[in-house]
DNA sequence: CACCATGTTCCTTG
DNA sequence: CCAAGGAACATGGT
């Protein structure tokens, strides 16, 4: 499910759904996904603890709880949904599914997170988090400093642009993105990018997030029981009954097809052992 | 059976 | 120490 613009529309979903909750209890299905915290760690850290605020940092969510004991320190839940995971209410009484990771008990429902590759975490380990770069939709991202981030590498700039510690919150698709709408190819050497070209490419980072959230925003997120509750994966899903919602990328995953600017079919290439789209013609 | 998949982390090599 | 490349993790879809 995950990059930047999908955490987000997540986060603002939860946060009210959240807010004011009791955890009651912690069941963890997968111990690998809570590593490196013991199930005792959890439930000794959360079971009472109330939910204050969920916000996001890259594409990680933060989950701050206050304990039960007014004495103790808060509580920060670091979540991250890997490639495959989801978080989400259910009502008690609806079927977990297969691949539950861990479940909070909230009452009369449940926080769930799912994940079928368990490669996403919830733990209360915030290490990660250390080494992240600026958030490119703060004003501590920009052209400028995206091009002293780059400067002597020799790496390919679609590769770099995955580097979390560059820009925090860009993935493999939004990489290619970016880098179609700023007319850059994804082959360049990163260091080798003029400013102006960083100029350009940092605001079409911005650009393609901040679309993509505000696309996701208009998705009616309905995991409340009636077995729906695929609500948010990529956008352009189908969703319930024959309702589509319009897909807006623009190359990633259109290979052969006609690039949207030129006709140009679009070229997949892999990159670091993962696929590229761009358009040759467009990008260079 | 083959290859592909939204991500991070660890290990190796130079 | 650093940069870069590749494998590993785990499961499913086509």
């Amino acid at each position: 499910m995950p990059e930047l613009p999908e955490v987000e529309v997540l986060v603002r979903h939860l946060a009210p759904l959240l807010k004011g909750r009791v955890v009651h209890g912690v069941t963890v299905r997968r111990e690998r996904v809570i590593r490196p915290n013991t199930d005792e760690e959890l439930s000794r850290s959360l079971v009472g603890a109330r939910f204050q605020a969920v916000s996001r940092r890259a594409k990680f969510l933060l989950f701050d709880l206050q304990p039960a004991a007014k004495s103790s320190s808060p509580v920060r839940l670091v979540g991250h949904l890997g490639m495959t995971g989801r978080m989400y209410l259910l009502p008690v009484r609806a079927e977990l599914p297969k691949h539950t990771a861990v479940v909070l008990d909230l009452g009369k429902h449940r926080f769930v997170y799912e994940d079928v590759r368990y490669f996403g975490r919830l733990s209360l380990d915030d290490s990660s988090l250390a080494d992240l770069g600026p958030e490119p939709l703060s004003d501590d991202f920009d052209g400028e400093r995206l091009h002293r981030a780059l400067a002597k590498s020799t790496q390919a700039i679609k590769v770099r642009l995955l580097d979390q510690t560059v820009v925090a919150g860009v993935g493999n698709i939004y990489a290619s993105e970016a880098l179609f709408r700023a007319g850059v190819s994804p082959r360049r050497a990163a260091g080798r990018l003029t400013k102006v070209e960083c100029v350009r490419l940092a605001e079409s980072i911005r650009a393609v997030l901040q679309e993509a959230i505000d696309c996701g925003s208009t998705i009616p997120l309905d995991f409340s029981g009636g077995g729906v509750r695929d609500g948010l994966f990529y956008y352009g899903l189908k969703e319930g009954e024959g309702v589509y919602y319009e897909e807006h990328l623009r190359v990633y995953d259109r290979a052969g097809k006609p690039c949207l600017n030129c006709q140009t079919p679009v070229r997949r290439i892999v990159q670091a052992a993962r696929s590229t789209f761009y358009c040759p013609r467009c990008q260079r």
